[in-house]
DNA sequence: GCGACAG
DNA sequence: ATCTTGTCGC
């Protein structure tokens, strides 16, 4: 019989602290070979009432920025395993969007996760963690800010970006993505640098503070954990 | 001990 | 993340 390629997910937190620091030695933050053309985002809904929230819906919408049309998406329903705790956010989702990005079939060729990569404590966060688990190249884009200050004021105008620090380390940028509105967190998940990853967000940002494909996977796990849209497999019950 | 704190 | 109406501004 064959064995099942499965991850260990501590159920402890000092496990999964030291887990952390264990695979934040496998973040690459090495240059994206060709020109990223398929953008793929992840995002992850809950289902219920905010006490009953038992399941979620992890999905994925894999975007063509050049045509800028959706060529796939897929959703998976799956059994909420860990609490939410600033800086354990990749414990409650990553097992989630890996098994959604297990069931896409097009190729990608960088994926937007919504969340810190390593602008993080430990540098390891949500998109760190799945790029170093799926072994492709991943973008951190957060909405709020986890660790780390801005060396400057960002100014309000779209496209400004100013870096953020955290120990003396560089690691990720605020970026303006819409003048006058709250700037988004961007750091380097996997396999890419810094300046790429600014360079995609804002080449899929058109009118809203997100980048398309972000809201549009966020509209979509939205839907399904609605019921207005089917997920493709469920797995938690 | 106090404040901060992705989704 | 989720709950939840109207309101201010381009």
């Amino acid at each position: 019989m064959k064995t099942k390629p499965k991850n260990n997910w501590p159920v402890d937190v000092s496990q999964a602290i030291t887990l952390q620091n264990q695979l934040a030695g496998k973040v690459r933050s090495c240059p994206l070979e060709n020109e990223p053309r398929i953008i793929s985002a992840c995002d992850v809904a809950f289902i219920g009432p905010i006490r009953r929230q038992k399941q979620l819906v992890a999905g994925v919408v894999v975007y063509d920025s050049d045509s800028g049309e959706v060529i796939e998406r897929r959703a998976v329903i799956d059994a909420v395993r860990f609490p939410y705790i600033p800086g354990l956010l990749s414990f409650r989702e990553a097992p989630s969007v890996i098994k959604a990005i297990a069931l896409v079939k097009s190729d990608t060729d960088v994926f937007l996760i919504d969340g810190q990569g390593i602008a993080h404590p430990r540098r390891f966060g949500l998109a760190s963690h799945i790029g170093v688990l799926i072994g492709q190249p991943t973008i951190g884009c957060a909405k709020s800010r986890l660790t780390g200050r801005a060396v400057a004021e960002l100014p309000a105008e779209k496209g400004s970006a100013v870096e953020l620090i955290d120990k003396e380390q560089i690691v990720g940028v605020v970026l303006r993505t819409r003048s006058n509105v709250k700037p988004l967190y961007v750091s380097v998940g996997n396999k890419i640098t810094l300046p790429q990853a600014v360079r995609v967000v804002l080449k899929c940002t058109t009118k809203y503070r997100l980048p398309d494909p972000a809201r549009m996977a966020h509209n979509y796990v939205t839907a399904v954990a609605k019921g207005l849209i089917k997920a493709d497999k469920i797995y938690g019950e």
